[in-house]
DNA sequence: CTGAAAGCGCTTACAG
DNA sequence: CTGAAAGCGCTTACAG
């Protein structure tokens, strides 16, 4: 900048302004500038002198639990990034994506991408209890919203009903007449477990959207006058199709069910798989009921929990803008719904 | 970090170093000026000082042609995605992702994400011939690896040989005997065109890929001494599941055709649910071919040429890298493979 | 083992 | 309409 400030003839303050202020500066003399910056192979301010000098970076940071790989596979996920990416674009705001593993020395005191990827705030997505992540970021006093993760520090949140919304879903089946009903949860604790789940890992769960959903679904059973404690969970132990099969089959086993409750879309459509490998049909022979309401369900017939991802996305995103530009924290609760579709009926119809 | 160094009665080198260089620093001293920092609550280094000191800001960009949302939604970038997400996390690197829409004005001097999107080098997703991004960032000489995308300033590249790969799909239907076949592929220019694609706009394909996948159709027909003008080639105009579909129909309306030759999984993924919806047998009375070997494609038992989409990704991110850190720019070439399965036959077999 | 000083590239309030 | 100067937060070569 200074080399062309010399070559002009001008002071460097000329140069800035006839990059980002034109208006600060005559037509021929921003011409004349331009035209030499570009002789010299000046292709206007480098970000990071700007970013440091005002203090914005334009960029959003994504935090993810899982790997990076995970965050591209699963289909909520995806529909959540398409919300963050739409207001993210109108915004001119780039999204850089911070991985970040539980148990990871990343996020310790000075390495690590959390403190390198230069961004404006951060988007916590899904985050498990505790995270360390969090702790940090707030530590920088960077804003922060949380997306369907636990709040006990009253940040900004966006997110849903969990707990409602699931206990409608198990309602549902029990009004149906279900009494051998089995639940499918994608992972409570990220500590490689899956199979059978004990009351006591269920209540323990750090991962605030399938505890919620658990209890919701204990509601229901409660207040239909059933034995939650002796209803079988599986747990898949992580977001996989293979382990969403694994944990579907595993279910099945364990003896004759004529519903089986799905944390997730995804679950429920593993369960769908595997009951039709089995030579069960949906659902006169089994009823399946999901939650998400994913692009892939109406394809399914499934009935399911519907909550508007995309929408989360968008919302999450405005929200961390608005932090950023000075706003009060705010707690946006979306609102769900019950789609029947085809995969739920009375059981004994077949 | 001033006030630190103050109120530890230390000059400010010793704060950067009590973060960044233990070993030059006592641990005792290191200690005490640790505490004080997190009595003080400051957190660590600033990044943006960092990176303007260091010139490293520890995050790479990924270019897309379209919109975030679509990324997000294409199983072929998905697994881009992977492999890149895995390699940054290695080498602890964020993802910053940069939507690039052609006619955008954000590319544009010294306004926008590219530029404020503070990475250490790009990958350079499927860019359409000529998009401005490119050059933009060649111009503030900044570390670029091109994916997939046209190569004529002899940059570091990475992809497939698209033509000879889809010659092979072609003449695997040309030699079970096909002779009315059609295709299909997603986008040749970024127009907003679909529907029937002349010879010309086949030539002028913006999007390298494509453009040379047909140009592989081509070499196919004229060596099996078919004339390739004759073949009916429909443009989906996008990539999603929508325009894929009605793609698909338009091409199956065209009259009887014994084969689909698909540019891309996605599209024969769609061709054969059209096909189905139409009581067409696969591959009975319908062979159809892919491109990708997306996961998908084994589920549906679909005859595909094989890429290797992850390691693409992967061997992306480990040059761009390489690059950055000074090595030679070098093509890598990854290898395909037709993978035969179920849905291609001889025709006339109902 | 520790400290003083320069400088990374920019923007902006202020003076002319 | 233009210019001189300060300072954003850091790291590192150098001197002590």
């Amino acid at each position: 900048m200074r080399d062309v400030a010399r070559a002009a003839g001008v002071s460097q303050a000329a140069i800035s302004y006839a990059f980002s202020r034109p208006e600060k500066l005559s037509a021929p003399q921003r011409e004349r500038i331009l035209q030499i910056a570009d002789e010299l192979g000046y292709a206007g301010p480098h970000s990071v002198g700007r970013t440091l000098r005002t203090g914005q970076v334009g960029a959003l940071g994504l935090m993810v639990t899982d790997s990076l790989p995970y965050a591209f596979d699963d289909p909520a996920t995806a529909a959540l990034l398409r919300g963050i990416a739409e207001v993210g674009e109108v915004s001119e705001t780039a999204l850089t994506l911070l991985p970040c593993p539980l148990e990871s020395e990343r996020l310790t005191r000075n390495s690590g991408v959390l403190l390198r990827g230069l961004v404006d705030g951060f988007l916590a997505y899904a985050l498990p209890e505790g995270h360390p992540a969090v702790e940090t970021v707030l530590r920088r006093r960077l804003p922060v919203v949380v997306i369907d993760g636990p709040n006990p520090g009253g940040l900004p949140w966006v997110g849903i009903e969990d707990r409602e919304a699931a206990r409608s879903a198990a309602a549902h089946l029990l009004a149906l007449g279900h009494r051998s009903v089995g639940v499918l949860v994608d992972r409570l604790v990220p500590d490689g477990c899956s199979g059978p789940v004990a009351p006591a890992r269920q209540r323990a769960a750090r991962d605030r959207v399938m505890r919620e959903r658990l209890a919701g679904y204990a509601a229901a059973f409660r207040a239909a006058g059933l034995p939650w404690e002796e209803v079988t969970v599986i747990e898949a132990g992580g977001f996989h199709e293979a382990a969403s099969l694994a944990a579907a089959g595993a279910l099945l086993e364990t003896g004759p069910l004529t519903a089986v409750l799905a944390g997730t879309d995804v679950l429920a459509l593993a369960a769908m798989r595997t009951a039709g490998s089995r030579g069960l049909r949906v659902p006169e022979d089994l009823s399946v009921i999901g939650f998400d309401d994913l692009p892939g369900a109406a394809g399914a017939q499934l009935t399911t929990v519907r909550q508007p991802l995309v929408e989360k996305g968008r919302r999450a995103t405005q929200l961390l803008l608005d932090v950023i530009a000075g706003a009060e924290p705010e707690e946006i609760l979306l609102p769900t719904e019950l789609v029947v579709r085809a995969t739920t009926a009375r059981p004994g119809h077949g």
